[in-house]
RNA sequence: UCCCCGGUAGCUCAGCUGGCAGAGCGGGUGACUGUUAAUCACUAGGUCGGCGGUUCAAUCCCGUCCCGGGGAGCCA
């Protein structure tokens, strides 16, 4: 059975059109209309892509009795042929037969103008505003972004798995969790029973406490210790009170994880991934990356096309910290061996010294979390961070720690019960290997691709301290 | 959570030393034109973020709360 909707043609298609069309459909919003003494032009977009069809319609035609309808917002079906446009700025216009339309937008009403507007207010209508450039722009990218790094780790032979989201470890470590219960507020049961004091969640529903995970890399590490390469990529959420640009409550987290690797191989496959996708999306999202490069970052395409042909600098945190302290600028928090880099220093060497994304390796161990592995000086630990200018951190990771006793050595060092790891020793127990993984932000690896300087702006419905809107 | 800045028409903003509320864009009406964020004329539109205080009088000064931005911390 045949749609209304069968034979629509994509605005993008419809643009790309090797030749003139008898008959043609199409389907989109009207982004404006501009009113001539006997016809009418109207903008339609469809999301297809970012440019706008313009359809041409007569008074003499029957799609002309809708067409005070057609205000910006609008949605729209149109039946007519494509044919070559007269006038300037576009290849192809659609002469409109008859139109019907879908959905009236009350001019007075919609949010939506004909005008820039700011970032802050489109987030106040996060609903609507995939219907603008910059957002429609934006979510594609997002879209080809995330397919990219799918095919680089098939391409690489890693496998896709999927961690929990629920998670009863306790000991994640990455950060405030988000608590999941069942429980009612005076923490009956639904059944009715009472938890006592010492077991608060002995009739919740796992019988034990739940929170949203917070990091996909245990569960990886496992999956990893058995299969090889692995990788996992998805939502991760921090109940972290953090009110900045570059933090989310809820965002996207891709995590590798390899057996029989080292720091370094960890290195080259950050830089691997990071400069396969960015090279993907500029192939494939040129006319959406050219929106951002021309109205948000005019330096955007240069940097991203530098990211793409010139290796990563690479320094090792003390290296790092003797630039720092050699560089002649003052710091607000002067850098010492054993401190951890402050926003300050991550931006004067990735944006600055090196300008340009940076890995440090070899931090400090007090620094750093008990998983990663101790290196052979016994004060440093194999972790890595990718610094890239203006977003600060997009990856963070590290070589595992692969012994079983300096493991449990570093748990104990840090106060904790080793038998709470018991799941995760094991992998140390039973033919253990050199492994290492990290995480990427995914909102932060967008904030670089387009030069958006706030992560509200490149998740779709953002969640942060105090918003959960939509 | 801390520090700094801001909140005035649907949007972006101006508003002097406390004295009757302004512009541009958007909307409406009309004109005009193969137009490109069209153009021109006219026009409507306000709890000056909320609450409290000072004052003859508060958009303006003070207190407090809410919201937004920038910076810091936590991190991806």
């Amino acid at each position: 059975m045949n749609s209304p909707f069968t034979n629509r043609i994509p605005v993008c298609q419809a643009l790309a059109a090797q030749g003139p069309m008898d008959t043609i459909h199409i389907c989109g919003w009207v982004r404006t209309r501009r009113d001539s003494k006997g016809f009418s032009f109207l903008e339609i977009n469809d999301g297809s892509c970012l440019a706008n069809i313009q359809a041409i319609v007569d008074e003499g035609t029957p799609a002309y009795a809708n067409i005070e309808k057609a205000t910006t917002g609008a949605s729209v079906s149109i039946h007519g042929s494509l044919t070559a446009s007269p006038g300037k700025g576009q290849k192809w216009e659609v002469r409109a037969a008859e139109m019907s339309v879908l959905g009236e937008a009350d001019a007075e009403t919609f949010p939506l103008q004909k005008k820039r507007h700011s970032d802050e207010f489109l987030r106040t209508i996060a609903h609507l505003r995939p219907r603008t450039n910059k957002y429609g722009a934006l979510f594609r990218i997002r879209s080809e972004a995330a397919f990219a790094v799918h095919e680089y780790f098939r391409e690489n032979g890693f496998f896709g798995v999927h961690s929990p989201i629920l998670t009863g470890s306790d000991c994640e470590g990455a950060g405030e969790m988000f608590r999941v219960t069942t429980l009612n507020q005076d923490g009956t049961s639904k059944e009715g029973h009472k938890s006592s004091p010492q077991e608060l969640f002995q009739h919740d529903f796992f019988g034990k406490e739940c929170n949203l995970t917070v990091s996909g890399q245990l569960e990886a590490e496992n999956l990893a210790l058995g299969l090889g390469k692995v990788y996992t990529f998805g939502p991760t959420f921090r109940a972290e009170n953090s009110n900045t640009p570059r933090h989310a409550a809820e965002f996207w987290m891709i995590e590798p994880e390899m057996a029989f690797a080292t720091l370094e191989d960890n290195m080259q496959l950050a830089e691997g991934l990071t400069r396969s996708v960015v090279k993907r999306v500029l192939e494939r999202c040129a006319p959406d990356i050219d929106l951002f490069n021309k109205f948000v970052d005019t330096d955007l395409e240069k940097r991203l096309t530098t990211l793409v042909n010139e290796p990563f600098a690479r320094v090792s945190y003390t290296e790092a910290v003797k630039i720092l302290q050699q560089c002649g600028k003052t710091f607000e928090f002067p850098v010492s061996f054993g401190t951890d880099l402050q926003t300050e220093h991550e931006r004067f060497l990735a944006e600055e010294h090196f300008a340009k994304p940076v890995i440090v390796y070899d931090y400090p161990k007090t620094i750093k979390a008990f998983y990663m592995r101790l290196n052979d000086d016994n004060t440093t630990v194999a972790a890595m961070d990718v610094l890239v200018p203006r977003i600060g951190e997009l990856i963070g990771g590290s070589q595992r720690e692969d012994r079983l006793d300096v493991l449990e050595a570093r748990i104990r060092e840090l106060g904790q019960d080793p038998a709470h790891y018991w799941w995760y020793m094991d992998l140390r127990r039973f033919g253990s290997v050199p492994h290492a993984g990290f995480g990427m932000g995914f909102e932060r690896l967008l904030m670089m691709l387009t030069g958006v300087t706030n992560i509200r702006d490149v998740i779709p419905f953002p969640r942060t301290p105090g918003n959960l809107e939509f």
